[in-house]
DNA sequence: GTCTATATTTCGATAGAC
DNA sequence: GTCTATCGAAATATAGAC
């Protein structure tokens, strides 16, 4: 792996750890192996280097959904399987956790990539929401667009209870729940 | 207001707006007006100042909480009024955005007033869905652990997507999605 | 209880040799 | 492209006078 390339991934590692304003260049540089130079050869400083490591998490991330939003069975169960999908609770979610870091949200380049990112899971989810209505597996009075947020900062919150707790069970009750809630919307 | 009031009160209005690493006791005694040696003559430190002011902020939330769930009106009508309650949602929330800052989380004694307030809420929603079971106003094979818990964490995660979006509409269609679905659960 | 002085380490970056 | 040296400011305290 080429040194810049190095670089962006202990950065992502860090940001996911400890956040923008937790990270400092001299820890990226020690997880990196990198020397001063090269950080400051490849990148303008640390705002540059960190907008790199966001862009690419973030497109992991749509990645990652994609698979199973794309996946196979009704729009329905690729909703489930969504809320099913395996996670790693305790670390939280690598783009949901920097809207909690100041200077991420004081800067809309650092922003956008987050933004973007949870705005095309909403209207994606809105979107098998709608087909599911079609099917007639939700009721037709229920706003696609509104569920959708509702699944969203379900699985966004269900972070912040298995933090808090310090174990994952709070996290599967929130989407244990939602799925309750879903299965009796029809 | 005394000198240790203004430290604590200050620090609880920079944890919020910038988490415990990102807040400096510089910044403190800047806000509080007080000086280096008052700080540390009050309280032992950073993290001992901290925990005066995560303790009294969690408090707050509680008694808040409190004030809309012992509110007026049936078990059905306490839920709805907690979760339509005036918020300044891009501030977050001053308890759950704690759960990203890895330093808290690192120390049980920071951790643990996040955990009892946040868990202290699910038990109480928790209480309010099961006598709304009772009424029959929610189905009774609903879990109202579980119905808590998404109820908590859908608000935790609504200002996740507000601030993301740089707007509260995000966290208003979660809540209406959330409400639509428990109107549609007897 | 509060103040100023001082100390060590880290932050985030620049300069310039190789 | 990478390395080492250096920099001014900030972080997080401690010491000791008043």
């Amino acid at each position: 792996m080429s040194t810049s390339e190095r670089l962006i991934e202990s950065t992502r590692e860090l940001l996911w750890e400890r956040g923008y304003v937790g990270t400092s260049p001299k820890a990226i540089l020690e997880r990196s192996g990198a020397g001063q130079g090269s950080m400051y050869h490849h990148f303008r400083g640390k705002p540059d280097l960190a907008l790199a490591a966001i862009r690419r998490t973030a497109e992991e991330l749509r990645a990652t959904a994609a698979g199973v939003l794309d996946g196979p069975g009704s729009p329905y169960d690729r909703i489930e399987a969504y809320l099913r999908r395996e996670r790693d609770v305790l670390r939280g979610c690598p783009v949901g956790r920097l809207t909690m870091d100041p200077d991420v949200i004081a800067s809309d380049e650092l922003r956008a990539p987050v933004d973007e990112t949870l705005d095309w899971l909403r209207e994606r989810l809105a979107g098998l929401v709608e087909e599911a209505k079609e099917e007639g597996r939700f009721a037709p009075e229920l706003d696609a667009e509104e569920i959708a947020a509702t699944i969203v900062a379900t699985v966004q919150g269900g972070y912040v209870l298995a933090r808090a707790s310090g174990s994952p069970a709070a996290f599967d009750a929130g989407i244990r729940g939602l799925l309750a809630l879903l299965r009796t919307a029809r």
